[in-house]
This record gives structure tokens, sequence and C-alpha cells, in this order.
DNA sequence: TGCATATAGGTGTAACTACACGCATATGCT
DNA sequence: AGCATATGCGTGTAGTTACACCTATATGCA
């Protein structure tokens, strides 16, 4: 009844998922840790070793900022597992997993493996189906402003 | 059929969510930019307005590393929004909202409003409700492994 | 051919995130 | 009171994220 009655019926829903994604992230980083990658650096190798592609492509497939892609790759490049070469276009810059990276990758499968594995055991298949379910239609149904906004 | 017949049923879970948080959090972010305020503030802000905390029990509640909250917090600090103090025991801080905190907030929550309805009415109530849902159950089973790691 | 424009990518800057570690204070035990 | 230990918080380091802007190359048109 008050004046304020028209607030929104549930907490920011931004900073609840990403207070879920802080404690995911948390949780998939600590079983990889002994293969010393970090779940964001895993989820980059898997996504890249499908095929070569350029830095804007990858960055749109991912829905991420290209300057953060760029930054992102430091490390791997840095690692080793991966490499930048020059496109066919001269500006642009193929992005591919070496067979380095693609070791690391076996390595670390079975960690991924746990992690997503427990937390699926942990919060009931059922539960992180309709959470992935969520997930997907979010992705489908909200506009996506990467790179240039409008 | 095949010996890898084993991986879990979905993508990765961790990566699934980071890339929604990545795109709510550029949504609200575009919305609030009016009042040169970021989601993530402005959320630590609307936490922190309830009452007086140390940075310990603050982070605790926000699940998040006391260091980051610490750096959460600079900027805050930067502009004279928050204010921090020592607290009855020496060591600790207490985290306060200063007037132009409260106004900043003030001005800014209609934006907030904004882009909460926009997701939900994008989205609809029905489905942000369950993904509410999702991440509450979520938050409620797994692990919470911030601070000292077992 | 040559210039205007568009496109690919990186840098500067700034914020968010977390682990390891160190400093300072508080607490507990003798 | 004095020392060992525990606790609260910040810093160092490193990675993730994005916007604004710059550089270099490619493209299109005169």
């Amino acid at each position: 009844m008050s004046a304020s009655a028209r607030v929104p019926s549930f907490g920011c829903t931004c900073a609840r998922l990403r207070k879920l994604a802080r404690r995911v992230t948390r949780i998939y980083d600590a079983y990889l840790a002994p293969q010393s990658i970090k779940v964001t650096q895993f989820s980059l190798l898997v996504n890249a070793t499908s095929r070569e592609r350029t830095v804007s492509e990858f960055a749109a497939e991912l829905e991420m900022d290209r300057s953060t892609l760029s930054r992102n790759l430091a490390p791997l490049v840095a690692q080793g597992w991966v490499s930048i070469a020059i496109g066919a276009d001269t500006r642009s810059r193929s992005i591919s997993v070496t067979a380095a990276g693609r070791r690391k990758l076996k390595a670390a499968l079975p960690l991924w493996r746990k992690a997503q594995c427990e937390v699926e055991s942990m919060l009931g298949t059922e539960s992180v189906a309709q959470l992935h379910q969520n997930i997907r239609q979010a992705l489908a149904t909200l506009p996506n402003p990467t790179g240039k906004h409008a």
C-alpha cells in the first residue's frame, strides 16, 4: 500500500546472478587448480579448439568485448597454449590452440568434469537442467549490446 | 556409445553462468550510466545502507573475498558515497553510507528499477521468478569456500 | 591511382575478482 | 605483565571485464 509499492518483486537479478557466478567460479577454479588453469581460460581453450577464428569472431561468439578477449588470450599465449597468427586479412588475427594447449586441455578435462559433476550432483540434475534452460532462454531473449553500443 | 559417453549432459555451467552475468551486467550498467555508477557499486551501496558492518561481515554477506570488497569499496569512498571508520575493535573498519551516498542511491534507484523491470519484462515474469528460484536454491545448496579455503 | 571511410585489433584506463602474504591489533595463557 | 597465537584488514600479484580511443590495413569511389 505504500508509495513505493511498485518496486520489482525480486532482488537485483544482476547482483544475484553475479553472486552465483562468483560462487560457482570459485568451485570450478578450486577443482582446476591442480592443473594451474582457471575455468575462464579452460573455457576459452575448449571453445578455441573447434576451429580457427579471428578475435572479432571469437569475441562475438563469447559475447565478450574484443579487448577483453585480447587480454584473456594473453595468459594462454604466454603459457604457449594458444598461438595467434596474422590472418588472410592482414589486419585480422587467427586464433589457434597449440599442441601444448591440447595437452593441457586433455589434462584439465577430468578436473573440469569433476567440478561439473559435483555441481550437478549437489544441485540435482533436475535443478541444473532447469538452470541451464533458464540461462538458455535468457541468452536467447535479452539484447546483446556487445561491442559497439547503439 | 563412445568411450567418452560419460561427459556431463550440459555445457559448462560456470561458463554459461558467467556469459549471462556479462550480458546482464552490461544491460544494468547501460541503464545506470547516466548516474555514473555501475551495478556492482549500486549493489554495494544498497546493501551497505541497511546497517553498519565491518569489512569481514559485509564480505561474508556478499560472499566476496575480503580483499575484493576492500578494493570495490575504494571507488565508493573516493566518490564520497561511503565512509570507512575505525571500529570498536581497532583492527576492524566500520562501513557506512554517507549522505552523498544516500543521495546517489536515490538518484540511481529509478535507473536500476528501469533495468530490473526491462529485464523482467523481456524474460517474462514467470521466467525471472524461476531464474531467481534457481539461483536461490543454488546459493543455498552449493558450498561457499569464501575466505580461507580448506 | 589516390583519398575518404570502414574495419580489425590493440592500449589506456578503470573496475571487479581472488589467493598469498604481511602488518597491526586483540586475545589467551602463564 | 609478557609472550604466543588468533583475528581484521590491506597490498602484491594476476586475471577478468568493458569503454574510449588509437593505429594499421582494407575497401570503395572519384
